[in-house]
DNA sequence: ACAAAAGTGTTGACACTACACCCATGG
DNA sequence: CCATGGGTGTAGTGTCAACACTTTTGT
């Protein structure tokens, strides 16, 4: 079967920017590379698309291996495609974006990968243009939770007030008005009060919330406002 | 050159999801085929990615082929990788959403592409995967010009806020009032007056504005409201 | 009782909608 | 001088940022 003749076949790569938020900073999911090319050092998780393999499905493959995980947030991002962008050979590459709550990843897998949860702030270089595509994920993120409730996909299930605002306040590196963010936060209708209280805090005990997910998916593409508008001028 | 010996080389291919705006209504420049395979039915305008052209290199090939323009307003949408998309052989699609000036394009190269201008309503089935593809591109584009200044790309250098309006119902198949749009969009700052007036007009002549090429560009990602709020919860 | 963190109330600034009114143009 | 369409004024409403105040908890 060749209708094309004289088409090129191409390598189709998959890399994954995974974020986590650990209840203070944002962190990636990175490799140390112990396998050529490029070993030793720092790049994405990454892989090749398979012949008989769905794009998104080699995706949910390569996030599985790593984390353990499935049904996680993952989103298309861009596809990279430099001719010489990977020295080795044309390679293109989709980059994915996946949201995962921190604490449920598998330990194991990700330590047989010789993978590191890193901040933003103490990354390393990364191979290729890898540097790149982890910019363009952070200005997506910083894009999307302004506007889209993406943002509970990075907690718990179950947060607390006070939690989601450390959280905004990492992704965007300013200080929230604590009471203003609450109620923004409550008026949106999606956090139902499960009646629990936090129970590490020595002082008084914010409330524990879930994210009502019925409304979540139904109102997931309106237009919010998660952010002081003075954030949005930038 | 072989370092990923195991690894499947793929077709990579390039579709292109144009909009122009002829003053009354979005419409989309399709391919009838007169070539195989699928002779003879619609398509997007597309072709594949050389080995040793960038992809967005390739996109503006192929925009440049069917319209003659260079240097336009090119977004990369999404990549599309189902196994079966393609029935011939297995072929990635980076899907590109252009928008142009209508009246700018080569008609000659439109007519020798066997290319029409179609409007939203009455465009025809389209094979494989680019029906899906350009519902894709409407939503995004719904979306995008909520939220920032994208509108004017579609609009001559000279425009007036009526037809920037007429744009605008178009795009969301709502009315909006006059007086209230005319305010908002002059608040932006992004419109210069020309001085001159709009002279195919039996009545009163509006003022044509051109876009201030400066701001636009530096103010392009900021957050923007082109929507009566109404229209966001959608 | 006190310190620290969570949560509630209030107010002024500003932006948005809706609608009344005025201006320019051609027949 | 009238019909049509472009452009401006304004009042009511709602939302948001800012900040004072109250409540809860452990020591």
């Amino acid at each position: 079967m060749n209708n094309y003749p004289q088409a090129s076949r191409i390598l189709v790569a998959i890399d994954c920017i995974i974020f986590g938020f650990d209840g203070k900073d944002i962190k990636l999911l990175l490799i140390k590379r112990n396998f050529e090319p490029e070993k030793g050092k720092w790049s994405l998780m990454g892989g090749f698309l398979n012949q008989d393999e769905d794009l998104s499905d080699g995706a949910a493959r390569i996030l599985y291996n790593l984390t353990g995980l499935k049904d996680i947030y993952v989103e298309q991002l861009e596809t990279f495609g430099k001719v010489n962008r990977d020295p080795g050979e044309r390679t293109v590459s989709v980059v994915f974006f996946a949201l995962i709550q921190i604490d449920d990843h598998d330990a194991e897998a990700v330590k047989s990968h010789n993978a590191s949860w890193i901040t933003l702030e103490s990354r390393p270089g990364l191979i290729f243009d890898h540097e790149q595509m982890v910019n363009q994920a952070i200005e997506h993120l910083k894009y999307k939770a302004a506007l889209h409730p993406i943002g509970f996909e990075l907690l718990p299930e179950r947060f607390t007030i006070p939690q989601l605002q450390k959280l905004y306040e990492a992704i965007y590196n300013i200080p929230i008005d604590r009471r203003n963010f609450s109620r923004k936060l409550l008026s949106t209708g999606l956090l139902i009060d499960t009646g629990y209280k936090n129970s590490n805090s020595t002082t008084k005990k914010a409330a524990l919330y879930k994210l009502d997910v019925v409304k979540y998916k139904e109102k997931f593409h309106s237009f919010w406002n998660f952010m002081p508008d003075s954030m949005k001028q930038s």
